[in-house]
RNA sequence: GCCGGGGUGGGGUAGUUGGUUAUCCUACGGGACUGUGGAUCCCGCGACUCGGGUUCGAAUCUCGGCCCCGGCCCCA
C-alpha cells in the first residue's frame, strides 16, 4: 500500500529546514530586539473560539472534530484568537503593555494552489495594551525592520483606518451586518459590486460617492489631506483619519517612510476596527499578501477587559517563497566539520573515542560505522561537505598519530592524539 | 466548491498516428584501485499515479478517482 502524504501538506528535507531555521531565527532575532517574547498556544482549541467572532468566511474553512469525549475541538486557522484566549486565561493582571510573539503552524481546508496550504505557518506579534497609535506604528516598522534584515526589498505596506469608512456608514445610519457586508466587498476591490451593493442597502448617491472616493484613495502623506476634505462633516471619520496621520509621523520617527497610505484595505476578519496594514509582495502571484494585522478589540470580546490590542503575522511560509525569488537566501550551515575514518575494523573503537570528543567540544563529527573503505568515506565527507576528516589507521596509532586531511586543499599530515582539541580550536 | 494544464526509476527526462525486452542524464550500490574524495571506465539497482473501459495488444485512446501546478472564490 502507497501512502501519500495528505492533500495541502508538505515535507521539509534537510535544506529545507536549514533555509527556514535561518528565516525563522532572522525574525525571532528582531522580535526579541523590540522586547517581545515568546508563548506558545495548542494546536487545537476550543471550536467555539473561531466561530465566535473571526467572520463567517473562516468557519466553512476548519479542521473540526469532536474528541472521544464530544468536545468540539477544531486545529487553529489562525494565532491572533488563540492569543487573546491565552491573555485572558493567563496575563490578564501582568503590567502593560504585554509584548509577545509566536511561531506556529495553522490549518484551513481550503483549495491548495501557489502560497496556499493546509498546513501553514505564521509567525507574529501581537502588543497588548499598548497605547494607539504609537503601538502600531512599532508594529509597521518592526515588520519592514524584519523584511529588510531578511534581505528583501520589493514589498509594499499598505496602511489604512477602518474607523475613516466605518464612521461615514455609522452617519449614513447603515447597520452593523450591512455595515460588514460593505466592508468585505471592499477588501474584495470589486468596484461593481461595491456600487449594487451600496444601491441594494439604499446608501445615498452622496454617501456613496464619498464612499467610492475612499476606497480608492492611495499614495503617500498628500492623501490625509485629501481625504480630510472629502470627510470633512463626519467627526469619527475625522478622528480616525487623525489617528491614522499621527501614526504616519511615528512610524517616520521610526525611520521608516516607504509606506503607502491605502484607505481600500479591509481585511477579511471581522475582528479589525482601527489601524489596519497589509504587506504585499507582488512578484509572488496570486497570493502575494505576505503579512497583514492591526488593531483589535477580540479581547473585549472574548469577555477580557477593554484593551487595545494590535497584532500582525507573517505568512511564514509565503516568505520564504519572496527570500528564494530574491535570491537571498544566506549559504547554507554545512552538515558535518568533521568525519572519522576508521581505516579498518580494528580502529573502530578509537575512532569512535575521537569522535566523542570532537562532539564534546561541539564540532560537527560523523564517524563511519559502516566498515566503508576509506576512499567510500572520503566521497561521503565530501558528500556532506566536511572540511576535515580524520583517518585513524594502524600504522599511525603505533607512534599515538592520527593523519588529518584538509578537504579543501587536500593537503594532511599527521597529529598526536593529544594534539587534536588545539588543532580544532579554531573552528 | 469551480475553470484550465499536468502525473514515466530517488531527482530530471525521451517515447504518446496503440505493436517485441521503455530512452538518456543524474543519484545510489558494487568493482577496476588490498589506506586517500570531487576524474574515468565497467557492472548492478530502479519507473509508465490508481481503478474501470475499448482492443488480439494500452505509457499511448476513453471514463472516473487521487495527487501536483496555475487561476477563481476566499485567505496567510
Amino acid at each position: 500500500m502507497d501512502i501519500q502524504r495528505p492533500r495541502g501538506t508538505r515535507d521539509f528535507l534537510f535544506d529545507d529546514m536549514k533555509e527556514r531555521k535561518q528565516v525563522e531565527d532572522t525574525l525571532r532575532k528582531v522580535f526579541e530586539t523590540y522586547g517581545y517574547q515568546e508563548i506558545k498556544t495548542p494546536l487545537f482549541e476550543d471550536l467555539n473560539l473561531f466561530t465566535m467572532k473571526s467572520g463567517e468566511g473562516i468557519t466553512e474553512q476548519i479542521y473540526h472534530f469532536q474528541d472521544k469525549g464530544g468536545r468540539d475541538l477544531a486545529l487553529r486557522p489562525e494565532l491572533t484568537a488563540p492569543v487573546a484566549r491565552l491573555y485572558i486565561n493567563e496575563l490578564q493582571k501582568r503590567p502593560k503593555p504585554l509584548k509577545m510573539y509566536y511561531f506556529g503552524s495553522c490549518f484551513r481546508y481550503e483549495r491548495p494552489q501557489k502560497g496556499r496550504w493546509r498546513q501553514f505557518w505564521q509567525m507574529g506579534c501581537e502588543l497588548i495594551g499598548g497605547r494607539s497609535p504609537d503601538c502600531e506604528a512599532e508594529i509597521i516598522a518592526m515588520s519592514a525592520h524584519c523584511l529588510e534584515e531578511l534581505g528583501l526589498e520589493n514589498f509594499e505596506i499598505h496602511i489604512g483606518n477602518l474607523g475613516i469608512i466605518r464612521g461615514i456608514l455609522d452617519g449614513a445610519g447603515v447597520s452593523k451586518e450591512e455595515q460588514d457586508e460593505i466592508m468585505a466587498i471592499i477588501d474584495k476591490g470589486e468596484i461593481n459590486e461595491l456600487k449594487s451593493t451600496l444601491n441594494k442597502f439604499n446608501i445615498s448617491d452622496k454617501i456613496s460617492k464619498i464612499l467610492l472616493t475612499l476606497v480608492n484613495m492611495q499614495g503617500h502623506q498628500e492623501i490625509i489631506e485629501e481625504t480630510k476634505k472629502i470627510v470633512s462633516d463626519n467627526e469619527d471619520s475625522l478622528k480616525a483619519l487623525q489617528e491614522l496621520k499621527e501614526l504616519l509621523d511615528i512610524l517616520e520617527a521610526f525611520g521608516f517612510y516607504k509606506y503607502t497610505v491605502n484607505l481600500g484595505i479591509a481585511r477579511g476578519l471581522d475582528y479589525y476596527s482601527g489601524v489596519v496594514f497589509e504587506i504585499y509582495v507582488h512578484d509572488l502571484g496570486a497570493q502575494k499578501q505576505i503579512s497583514g494585522g492591526g488593531t483589535y478589540n477580540l479581547i473585549e470580546l472574548f469577555g477580557g477587559g477593554e484593551v487595545e490590542s494590535t497584532g500582525f503575522a507573517f505568512g511564514f511560509d509565503r516568505l520564504m517563497e519572496c527570500v528564494r525569488l530574491c535570491g537571498a537566501e544566506k549559504e547554507l550551515p554545512n552538515t558535518v566539520d568533521v568525519v572519522v575514518a576508521p581505516i579498518s575494523n580494528d580502529e573502530k573503537f578509537k575512532a569512535i573515542e575521537i569522535a566523542q570528543k570532537l562532539r564534546k567540544e561541539g564540532i560537527k563529527t560523523d564517524v563511519d560505522l559502516t566498515g566503508k573503505k576509506l576512499k567510500k568515506i572520503l566521497s561521503q565527507a565530501d558528500n556532506l561537505q566536511a572540511e576535515y576528516v580524520i583517518m585513524v589507521g594502524a600504522r599511525e596509532l603505533k607512534e599515538n598519530k592520527i593523519t588529518i586531511k584538509d578537504m579543501k586543499s587536500g593537503n594532511q599530515e599527521l597529529l598526536l592524539l593529544s594534539q587534536i582539541p588545539i588543532y580544532f580550536e579554531k573552528l
